[in-house]
DNA sequence: ACCTGAACACCGTTCAAGT
DNA sequence: ACCTGAACACCGTTCAAGT
């Protein structure tokens, strides 16, 4: 809190009209397909104007890729509090696969993975996202083993790498070969992670 | 078998020889990054000259997509044969986590991926790759039905979605967080296949 | 103080001119 | 017949000049 607080728009504000704008852009034509003149127009300003609240295409996207760790901290929610973890892990895969399909979802795509490739700042930036939800599966897997409802034996670490691939891998496919429909997506994943993580022995 | 076979280089070869240059470039510096006059570069030619044998730099992104295709059929030979396929794809996936983590393995990177989004001719090629991919690993689980090692009661359709979304996340994954050992997560995969595909009674 | 938009150094691609 | 490499239409970014 060092200064604003006025009517005209601020630094911030202009910022998310900015991110905004740009989301529109990148969605319709992807990272390289939309030029910075695109993102001009539909911002309804030039670019040196753009370039004094973003100093580059990228900085937009790390902008762009913090907001999706919010959203994603608010979808993730469940897990930290569910009686049973893994059915809320169970839940937000479907939720995640719904999402997806319906393209509802922010901006995890090709793009953006191969951008951070080349930039160091996005790559950053979607370590931290990539960080964050590994750190929160994992916690939920361990609560699971507390409760009983996850296997004692599993790797933790390593089940959490492949469900975040999983995850990925879900983002950046091209609708697959034949067209499945969503909800048999899901029920497969269900089916995956429980048989994947619940007790050896048992059934629940 | 319409002309050839001279001393001289002709146009496979030199596309092949663009492509090699290409596929260095690439993996140097991305889709993006990687220019033309590197590409020219490391092929040792003018860019007139290159584009005698390819249309645009998609194409050469389309040759080295299919030629990864065939060194996938050979990759997914065993899955064909095997005696048991459910183990057969857990061989696979093994080689495949261990493939991509030496770095030897082709570009079925986020590049590519992204430049599918734009390109129709490179989407058409990866999907052709996906629909390969999907419907080898349909049959082995299929003949797995048969055979008794995987859960008749399986989605076998899903499934195969889940797993090749599973490899392309591998594929792309940004090293993730911790450091893990190659080894855990080979561990992990087979884990997680064997106990999703198995037949729902049993532990074989 | 803030914005404009022409200018700059690049990119992928083309094509007159060479050999 | 095949290749060269300057030229073209773009891109992301900058910065003198305006208001």
């Amino acid at each position: 809190m060092a200064s604003d607080s006025k009517a005209v728009p601020d630094q911030a504000s202009r910022r998310r009209q900015i991110a905004r704008a740009a989301l529109n852009c990148f969605r319709r034509s992807g990272f390289h397909g939309a030029s910075m003149q695109d993102i001009c127009a539909e911002a309804g300003m030039s670019a040196g104007a753009l370039y004094r609240y973003f100093p580059s295409k990228a900085a937009i996207i790390v902008a762009i890729a913090e907001a999706e760790r919010e959203s994603h901290a608010l979808m993730f929610q469940p897990l930290e509090e569910a009686a049973d973890p893994l059915a809320a892990l169970q839940e937000l895969g479907a939720n995640f696969i719904r999402q997806q399909l319906d393209g509802t979802s922010e901006l995890l795509t090709a793009d953006v993975l191969a951008e951070a490739a080349r930039n160091p700042d996005v790559k950053a930036a979607l370590e931290r996202n990539a960080a964050f939800a590994h750190e929160t599966v994992t916690r939920a897997l361990l609560r699971g083993q507390d409760l009983g409802v996850v296997d004692p034996d599993l790797d933790v670490a390593a089940a959490c790498h492949l469900i975040i691939a999983l995850g990925d891998g879900l983002c950046t496919q091209l609708g697959g070969p034949a067209q499945l429909s969503a909800d048999r997506i899901v029920q497969a994943l269900q089916t995956m992670l429980q048989r994947f993580c619940r007790p050896v022995g048992g059934r629940a």
